[in-house]
DNA sequence: TTGACATATATCTGTTGATGATGTATCACC
DNA sequence: GGTGATACATCATCAACAGATATATGTCAA
C-alpha cells in the first residue's frame, strides 16, 4: 500500500514536540483559548502532561509564526481579555501526519512483538 | 477498566523524546553497537528521522546514567572497537510505557474523530 | 466586602537536549 | 594506496521547555 505523500514542509516539523502535539489535539476538537488549552491538554493526557504557561505561550506564540494555528476574530467577549484560536488548515495535515507516524510505530513494534501484549 | 500502575520514576520520563524513542526502539529489538543503533533508527523510521553522531552519543550517554541501558561485555570483536548495548529492565518498561501513551492517544483521536479516516 | 482561588495572559531566566561540525581510526574493496 | 563505509567521541551552538514572577479579572463564600 502506498501511503499518501507527505510534502517536506510538513515532514520536517515531525516528530513533533510534546508541547505542540498536546496543543494541536486540544485544538482539533475545536476552537480554544489559551487558558482552556491548558485545561484541556492535562485531560487529554490523563493528567500526564501538565504544561505550565511558559511553555503555553511561547508555544503558541511559535504555533502562530509557522502558521499553524490562527487567532479567530477575538473573542467579543466583553472586557474579558481571551486570544481564541484554531488549527490552520497546514496545522490540521501536521497533526494527522503526527498521529500517523505514532500509530506506525505503535503497530510497527507490535508486529515485531515487541510490546507484551495488549488488552483487546 | 484499570490500566497497570506506572512508576513514578517512569512516568516523569515520558514522553520520551524522539532521540531516546528510537534508540529504545532499535535496542528492544536486541543487542546493538552505536552505529548500528543509527542505522537501524533510519530504518524503523522510514528515513523519516535521522540521527547524527552527536545526538547518538550524548544520548547513549545519558540513557547508561539514567539506566535505562546497559553495556553489554564489550565484544570480544578483536581490536574492532565496539561498544554494544542491551535495554535494561527499566528501559523496557520504559519504551512499554510510551508505546502505550501513544497507542492511547492515537486511539483517543479516532474515538474523537478527529481524524479522517485510517485504511483499516 | 474582603479574602481566597480560579481564570487568563505575558515575560524572563536557567537548564536540558538536539544539532552539526570536526576529529580520529579501522575496515573493505577496487 | 586511495576511497568510502564503519565506528566512536567531543565541542560549540541553538531551540524548546520549565518554573518563577507578574498582573488583572471573575467568582463565591465567609
Amino acid at each position: 500500500m502506498v501511503r499518501a505523500e507527505i510534502p517536506d514542509s510538513i515532514r520536517e516539523l515531525l516528530p513533533l514536540t510534546p508541547a505542540v502535539f498536546y496543543i494541536l489535539f486540544a485544538l482539533a476538537e475545536g476552537e480554544r483559548h489559551g487558558y482552556a488549552i491548558m485545561k484541556e491538554v492535562e485531560n487529554i493526557s490523563g493528567g500526564q502532561f501538565a504544561m505550565g504557561p511558559g511553555t503555553l505561550y511561547t508555544t503558541i506564540q511559535r504555533l502562530l509564526e509557522l502558521g499553524l494555528i490562527e487567532e479567530t476574530s477575538t473573542a467579543p467577549d466583553s472586557g474579558r481579555r481571551r486570544r481564541c484560536y484554531r488549527l490552520s488548515r497546514s496545522g490540521r495535515h501536521v497533526f494527522e501526519a503526527e498521529l500517523n507516524r505514532m500509530e506506525s510505530l505503535v503497530r510497527s513494534a507490535q508486529r515485531r512483538k515487541l510490546v507484551p501484549r495488549v488488552a483487546p
